[in-house]
DNA sequence: CCCTTCATTGAAAATCATTTTCAATAGTGG
DNA sequence: CCACTATTGAAAATGATTTTCAATGAAGGG
C-alpha cells in the first residue's frame, strides 16, 4: 500500500501521523518481504527513535491493523506478526511455512478466489477475508540430510 | 480419529494412557463439533476429575497435538484452540469465522487439494499440512440489522 | 511381592506477549 | 497564547502458557 493512501486513511479517522508512527511505517515499507513481530519492530524502531516505548509499538500496530494497513497474522510461534496489506484486492499471496527451518515463504496465487466463490455459494457465508497457511518443507530442507529435530 | 488408533500412537512412543488423559480425550470425542481452548477443556474435565491441574491439561494438549491426534489452531482470540484431527487424509474442512458473532463454522471441502498440487508444482515446496481460515459474516449476521460493534 | 526406575501429576511460581494505567507531552483549532 | 484531546513512555497489570519441584504411581526385574 502506498504511503499516500495510508495517510489518507489515518486522517479520515482523525489519527495523527506522529514521528513514532512514521518510523514504524517506514520499517514496514523498508521490509516488505518480512513478517515482523512487535518485538522485532521495536528493536528496529529504536535505532532511529531510541526513546520509543514498546507500548507505543503495540498501539501503533493495533491501529494500523485496524485501518487495514497492516495484516496481523499468526504463524504459531506465540507472537503476532505483521505485514503491509497488499493494495486493495489485487496481489494475493499465501504463506508457506517450513517445518524444519521455520522460514516463511510467500507464494503468489489467485486460485483461492474460485474456492471462496464456491464456499459462498454453498454455505451462505459472506467471506471478506482469508488467511491461508501451508506447512511443509522448503526446497532447501527437502534436500538437507540432517534432520534438525 | 478412532480411540484405537490414538492408543496405538501413544504406546508407540511409550506414553501412558492415564486417567487424566483418558478424560481429556473423551472430552474431544464427545465434542467433535467444537474448538475447545485449554481453559474450556479444563472446566469440562473438572466435572469428572475435579482434582486435575490446569498444567496437566496443557501438557496433555501439547502431547496430543504432538501426536497429531489434535490440531492446534488459532482463531485470533488470544488463546489456542484444539480439535480432533480428521482421520488420515480424508475429510477436509475449513473454518468460517464470523466477524460479528465470533462463531466458528465448519465447511467441508476438497478443492484445496488442487491448489496444493499447483503450489507444489510451481514452488518446489513440499506441503504436508495447511490451515485455512475464512473471515466474514454468517447467514444470521448478514441479516441482522443491529451492528454489534 | 518388594524395590527401583521413570513417566506423570498437582500446585505454585515463573515466563512471555500483550494491554492497561496514568501522568506528562505535544498538536490543533480557536 | 489557551484549551482540548490525542498520543506517548514507563511501570504495573493481565492472561495464557510453561516450568519447577516434590509427591504419586505404574511397570518390570529380582
Amino acid at each position: 500500500m502506498r504511503l499516500e493512501r495510508i495517510c489518507q486513511k489515518m486522517s479520515e479517522k482523525d489519527y495523527r501521523l506522529t514521528p513514532q508512527r512514521q518510523v514504524i511505517l517506514k520499517i514496514f515499507l523498508d521490509n516488505m518481504d518480512r513478517h515482523l513481530s512487535a518485538e522485532e519492530v521495536y528493536q528496529l524502531v529504536k535505532k532511529e527513535h531510541p526513546k520509543i516505548g514498546l507500548a507505543t509499538v503495540y498501539r501503533t500496530l493495533d491501529l494500523l491493523a485496524e485501518l487495514d494497513v497492516l495484516q496481523k497474522m499468526n504463524f504459531g510461534d506465540g507472537r503476532s506478526r505483521y505485514e503491509l496489506s497488499s493494495d486493495e484486492d489485487t496481489h494475493h499471496h499465501h504463506h508457506l511455512i517450513c517445518l524444519r527451518c521455520q522460514r516463511v515463504l510467500e507464494f503468489e496465487d489467485d486460485l483461492l478466489e474460485e474456492l471462496e466463490d464456491s464456499i459462498e455459494a454453498r454455505s451462505g457465508f459472506k467471506i471478506v477475508n482469508h488467511q491461508v497457511k501451508f506447512y511443509g518443507y522448503c526446497r532447501d530442507c527437502q534436500e538437507a540430510q540432517t534432520p534438525r529435530f
